[in-house]
RNA sequence: GGAGACGUGGCCGAGUGGUCGAAGGCGCUCCCCUGCUAAGGGAGUAUGGGUCAAAAGCCCAUCGAGGGUUCGAAUCCCUUCGUCUCCGCCA
C-alpha cells in the first residue's frame, strides 16, 4: 500500500519509480481520484455536522416539551440526510476505486536497483564454490530419486495429480534433517525465533503481505474461506498485523518451517517433472520486522543468514539482485540465491530475500512506537532460509556417486542419525 | 455441532435511546505541597481523517468488525470475528 499523502507530495517521484518496473504514470488519476473524494467528504461531512446538531436540539425541544420545534427540525434532518446517503455513497464508491488503484500498485525500488525489464537484467553480485564437477553424465535428482525407490511422483499423481511426490524412506528423513539443520542455524546462531504458525489464512493476512488482491490465482482457496499460505511470510509477517510494537523489541526476527502451497497457475509447461516446482513444498521462512533506518543492513544480514546454510552443506551458489522488471509485488529490494544444479548445468533459485519497506506495514497497520504520540510503520523483510525441497533436489544432484546413491553432506550427518551415504 | 454469557480508552471498569469520545479507578506526564520515608492537592492524558501555508480552532468518524432501525445508537435489531462456561463430538 501507498502512502497518499506522499504521493501528493511526490508525484513525480513515484512516477519515475514506477517507470522503472514498466509500469505508466500512476500519480495523476490518483490524485484526481484523491481530490475528488475530499471534495465529496466535504460536502458529507458539512450535512453530517448539521444533522448532528439539528439532531441535539430535537433532544432539547423534546426535553422542554416543545413537539411543534421538534418536528420542525425533523424535517430538516431529513433534507440532511438525503444529502449525506446520496454523497456518501458517491464518497464510499470513490473510495474504493482509489483502494483498488492503491493496492494493486506494486511497491517502488530503491533508487539503486538496477533497471531492467526482465530476469536477464538481474545482476550477479557474487559466487561461492565451484561448480560441482562430477566426472561422470550427472542424473537429475527425479531419475536418482526414483533408482532409490525413495521418490514417487506417479503414486502421488494418482491421489493428487501432477506437481506432487511421495518421499519416503531416507529422503524423507533428508527431508526432515535438512528443515531442522536449517531451523538449528536460524535459531541458534542468528537470533530467530522459531514459531509454529497457522497455514490457513484468511484474505486480510494475505492482502496485508501483498498476494491479495492482485494474486489471486496463484493461491489455494478453502470452501471456509481460508487459503493456504504460499509462503510462511504470510504468517510470519502477520503476527504484527495491527499491532504497536515497542521499539526495544526490534529487529524483530522470526522463522518457521512450514509447508507452501501454490496453484502454479501460469506456470504451465515449466519444470513439470521433479521437485522443482510443486503444488506443496516445505520452507524455512525468515522474517525480520525492524525500524525503517535498520532494514537494509538488516536485508543483508538475511542474505547472509540464508546463504550459510549453503555454505554448512557445501553447495554452489551464487547471489543475484533482482532487477526492478523482476521485482516482486512488494519488494523494494530482493536478493535471490541460486544454487548450482549440476543436472541442469546451471544456478537455480533456492531462496529468495526481500526488503519490503513500509508497503507491507501499511497494509496490514504494523507500526512501532517512533516517539511518544508517534506511531510509525515498521519496515518488514522476508526471506528463505532455505527451501528444504529445492535444497533437497540440490544435495541429490551434488552429491550424487556413479552408482546412483549418495552421499549425505557431512554437516547432515548427525541430523541422519550417522548415515553418511543413501543408497537403494 | 447445541445452549448461554461477554467484547468500552494504556489497563481495570461504569454506562439499556439524547446534552456520552464516553463516569470512576489504576497507570503515565506536568505543576504544587511536604526538610527524609510515606502520603496529599491541582491540571493533563485515545486514534484516524477533513479544513488551514502552518498552528490554534472548527468539523467528521471510531465503544471488536460490517450492516440496519431511529430525528438521534456504546445502548435496540441482523450478520460476522473473537473470548469464556456447559453439553456433544474428536486428533
Amino acid at each position: 500500500m501507498h502512502d497518499i499523502k506522499a504521493i501528493r507530495e511526490n508525484p513525480a517521484e513515484y512516477d519515475a519509480l514506477w517507470a522503472k518496473r514498466g509500469l505508466e504514470p500512476q500519480s495523476k488519476r490518483i490524485l484526481d481520484q484523491d481530490k475528488l473524494i475530499r471534495k465529496a467528504m466535504q460536502v458529507v461531512q458539512e450535512a453530517e455536522a448539521a444533522r448532528n446538531k439539528s439532531s441535539k436540539l430535537i433532544g432539547q425541544a423534546m426535553a422542554k416539551g416543545d413537539k411543534e420545534e421538534a418536528e420542525r427540525l425533523k424535517t430538516e434532518v431529513a433534507g440532511a440526510k438525503n444529502v449525506i446517503a446520496a454523497m456518501g455513497a458517491q464518497v464510499d464508491s470513490e473510495k474504493g476505486q482509489l483502494q483498488k488503484l492503491l493496492s494493486e500498485l506494486p511497491n517502488v525500488p530503491f533508487e539503486d536497483v538496477p533497471e531492467g525489464e526482465d530476469e536477464d537484467s538481474n545482476v550477479e553480485l557474487h559466487t561461492w564454490g565451484e561448480p560441482t564437477k562430477l566426472g561422470f553424465e550427472p542424473k537429475d535428482h527425479a531419475d536418482l530419486g526414483e533408482a532409490l525407490g525413495m521418490m514417487d511422483f506417479e503414486t502421488a499423481a494418482k491421489m493428487s495429480g501432477s506437481r506432487f511426490v511421495v518421499l519416503s524412506g531416507l529422503l524423507s528423513r533428508l527431508d526432515r534433517a535438512l528443515a531442522a539443520f536449517m531451523l538449528d542455524i536460524q535459531t541458534g546462531e542468528h537470533g530467530y525465533v522459531e514459531h509454529t504458525p497457522p497455514f490457513l489464512v484468511w484474505d486480510k493476512a494475505l492482502y496485508g503481505t501483498g498476494q491479495l488482491p492482485k494474486f489471486e490465482e496463484d493461491l489455494y482457496k478453502t470452501t471456509a474461506d481460508h487459503y493456504l499460505i504460499p509462503t510462511a511470510e504470510v504468517s510470519l509477517t502477520n503476527i504484527v498485523r495491527e499491532t504497536i510494537v515497542a521499539s526495544e523489541t526490534l529487529p524483530r526476527r522470526m522463522t518457521a518451517h512450514t509447508p507452501c502451497f501454490r496453484s502454479e497457475a501460469g506456470s504451465a509447461g515449466r519444470d513439470t517433472t521433479g521437485m522443482i516446482r510443486q503444488h506443496q513444498f516445505n520452507k524455512v521462512e525468515l522474517v525480520s520486522i525492524v525500524k525503517p533506518e535498520d532494514s537494509e543492513a538488516e536485508h543483508k544480514r538475511m542474505l547472509g543468514c540464508a546463504e550459510e546454510v549453503l555454505k554448512r552443506l557445501e553447495l554452489p551458489y551464487r547471489v543475484v539482485e533482482l532487477c526492478t522488471g523482476d521485482l516482486g509485488f512488494g519488494a523494494r529490494r530482493t536478493f535471490d540465491i541460486e544454487v548450482w544444479l549440476p543436472s541442469q548445468d546451471t544456478y537455480r533459485e533456492i531462496s529468495s530475500c526481500s526488503n519490503c519497506g513500509d508497503f507491507q506495514a501499511r497494509r496490514m497497520n504494523a507500526r512501532y512506537k517512533f516517539a511518544e504520540k508517534d506511531n510509525r510503520f515498521v519496515h518488514t523483510l522476508n526471506g528463505s532460509g532455505l527451501a528444504v525441497g529445492r535444497t533437497l533436489v540440490a544435495v541429490l544432484e551434488n552429491y550424487q556417486n556413479e552408482d546412483g546413491s549418495i552421499t549425505v553432506p557431512k554437516a547432515l550427518v548427525p541430523y541422519m542419525g550417522g548415515i553418511e551415504v543413501i543408497s537403494a
